[in-house]
DNA sequence: GTGGTCTAGACCACC
DNA sequence: GTGGTCTAGACCACC
């Protein structure tokens, strides 16, 4: 199963969202060479120019280096992926109090609400 | 603008989601009349058969009820919008959570993450 | 509401139907006059020349009677009603036992079918 | 010949009705794959998509689950078998009464009325 | 091949 | 005007 994209956003800025993702996540390692633009390209089903033109981006923002002959690798400053780890995260707070904000809650419903959120994510690190 | 719809989902359900969020968010009143469902499939930029679906889904759910030749209108038991209050913020909240969940973020990037929440919510309520 | 034909029939044969029916069920008192052929073309929404057909069927049968410059009348011989009624209930339970007979119900399921008629026919005389 | 359907009541609901009947009379057998939604429409004569709207209905009750790709299959739970056979032998005995219920019968041809009933039934059955 | 969704356009019953 | 049903034809995902 290909990747989905929505079709109504560029696609390669999916595919660097997707791709810090995933990088933040431990699915790629820092320091490590990532899969090349052609087998990236056929993972998500996209045009291996588009999965290029990604790569590109990642690159002009430092988040991997690419060097010639050898392949892309995640960046190994750990300040840069924290930093992206932080963005992703403040990013997905702010749809969920955007979400929320206008349900009409009240201040008892709310506390509701939160109060299971810290011990799920405590129990996910277990 | 007509409504912007993730193609990768039926229309019709998102229309449904569409709806519940408008009359949980008080932009549709409790035992009022809904728009009709040609005029809705005009606003939303869809189909009136699509539209007709999703409104008879929402009769189904006993959302809406709707009388040939009346119009369709609005659940008026309370406990039913209730309901799908809350329904809607644990959704969002466990969308929250699980792309927070493998973050890797550390107890104290938790903390300085929900802190703000609260607050958030309060201050789009005064 | 004007009254629901089967367009697969031809229309003056249901309407006979419908005249006994409501005859042998006191809707039409014995010796009466019947509604003027207008008048019940009206009320079941139909053609009067249809209805003026199924009218003069009914007289061929000797179901009705008509006097001229008088109107229709239904016919006074209680043994011609009892027939009728006698058909009609017949008719009922020929389609009953068709409908039932390849459900392939046990001995006992139909014990259990057919168990609750008596009592319910008795309790509607009541 | 395709299927002859009262046009004063929605086609989807009689296809439904036929198709649980035809079931419980044995013509589809529990766990088999019905024919397919394009096939059905053709056999009685409908648009496919009324079709659809048949089965989507019939899955929602649980009388068949479609699966993407695969085609519809008949519900493999006998119990759910013997309630709808259960609901169509009482709807037609509730029929059955309601006609003869305002006949006006006295109880000694109530009497002879019923006697049959039990006989021919057995008798399907030799 | 299979079911699922969507559009377009028609006609109906009810108000 | 309103919702409800149906046809015709298309395209999609899954097998």
């Amino acid at each position: 199963m290909s990747f989905k994209f929505d079709p109504n956003r560029p696609i390669y800025l999916q595919i660097i969202e997707e791709i810090k993702k995933r990088t933040v996540r431990g699915q790629y390692l820092v320091g490590t060479q990532l899969p090349s633009v052609r087998e990236m390209a056929r993972a998500m089903g996209v045009n291996p120019n588009t999965m290029a033109r990604a790569y590109m981006e990642l690159e002009r923002e430092s988040f991997i280096s690419s060097r010639r002959g050898q392949g892309s690798f995640i960046c190994d400053d750990p300040r840069r992926l924290d930093a992206e780890r932080r963005r992703l995260a403040e990013a997905a707070r702010g749809q969920f109090v955007s979400e929320i904000g206008d349900l009409g809650l009240d201040a008892k419903q709310i506390e509701e609400l939160l109060a299971p959120i810290r011990g799920e994510l405590n129990h996910d690190r277990d």
